[in-house]
DNA sequence: AAATTAAAATGAGCGTGCTCATTTTTTTAT
DNA sequence: ATAAAAAAATGAGCACGCTCATTTTAATTT
């Protein structure tokens, strides 16, 4: 039991292996799932065993960055830096690591993070999105802010962080400068309104 | 000359009503294209040389009924209204018209408005942005608000804009009550943002 | 009004994501 | 060990969006 487990995981990581390998090398769009499988050693079918989509593979895939991103962010983190340092650090740490897959971003995000889980969920977005604001509400709590978020803002600061990534994925200035600039503009929109005790 | 050249809009105007008709009735998803091909009485194929793709004809179709929104707004607006009022009405006017196409608002609006545009650019897609953005800048001029938003802020804005959208589509409180405390709380950051000079 | 050119419509066919009945492999029971 | 049951892999085949060589229709020229 505890070999096919193992055996599952393995196939599991083979095709996540195979996808990131022929994305990033052929583009989202350009690679069929038959070639996915193929560069895997699985037949075509079995590809849809693990993964009920092209898209939530993919999503899989990003998520796995995502969550190596905020590794990052908690490993280089000091206690000497504001709460808006802090989330600036958070979202570039993310995005440095979902850098090589950026051409795909913004659709794949777009419809698998979306605000509220719709019918035909995909639960890689939906815990990505929970992770990441799990995080934040912790980098929150940290800085001594009673105020948590609550619905509302929780809301406010998600399409500012969707925002950020379309963005960010068609960002042609050198080194994603205008990226930059937009979080840190995004980031003071969202601490000023969660200190503001008046909205 | 001219009557192949109405002929031709008449065909346009054919598809559009027959993939709103289906669209509505059937869904976005469960349509095919040949379905709607039929229901305008044309070759499967000759839908495609007025629509590059599904996805193009059904924002086509959006666009059109953000325009009567808007058209809405104008006729409803008053010179009696704060900036923000008139905010929250042109959205709700928006909102309104998008009613019955709300399933599919989400996926098909995210990735043809997005803040950018791309290589596989939809240019009913970046009109309607256009059109929406130049109706709010006329808005807030009307306002006497000199403080015009550039670049960053205008980024902002179609953040929080989209981010309602997207939360509207999957909204499921009696009347979208919800989604008005979001436009209205969203409308506030906004406003207190641009008039703010220290940002 | 016949001939020439241009524009538009057509539908057979392609490649894709994905399904599902069948086969193969693994686990459990005897 | 053998048989029965459960789990996993397989690949032929489907339906879809979309393409494109060909045909049909309309506009222009002679």
């Amino acid at each position: 039991m505890r070999i096919t487990k193992e055996a599952k995981k393995k196939t599991e990581y083979k095709i996540l292996r195979a996808a990131e390998k022929l994305f990033t090398k052929e583009g989202y769009k350009e690679t069929t799932t038959r070639r996915i499988a193929v560069e895997a050693g699985i037949a075509a079918g079995t590809l849809f065993n693990y993964f009920p989509s092209k898209e939530t593979l993919a999503m899989s895939l990003l998520a796995e960055k995502l969550a190596l991103g905020r590794e990052d962010f908690t490993r280089r983190l000091t206690s000497e830096e504001s709460l808006s340092e802090d989330l600036f650090l958070l979202i570039t740490s993310e995005l440095r690591r979902l850098r090589p897959f950026r051409s795909f971003v913004a659709p794949v995000l777009e419809t698998t993070m979306s605000p509220f889980p719709k019918e035909n969920s995909c639960p890689a977005g939906q815990d990505s999105r929970a992770a990441h604001l799990d995080m934040v509400q912790k980098i929150i709590h940290n800085h001594g802010l009673s105020n948590i978020p609550e619905h509302i803002s929780t809301t406010l600061y998600w399409s500012l962080y969707l925002g950020i990534l379309a963005f960010w994925s068609s960002d042609t200035s050198r080194n994603q400068e205008e990226t930059l600039a937009l979080v840190d503009y995004s980031i003071n929109v969202f601490t000023r309104t969660i200190s503001d005790t008046s909205l």
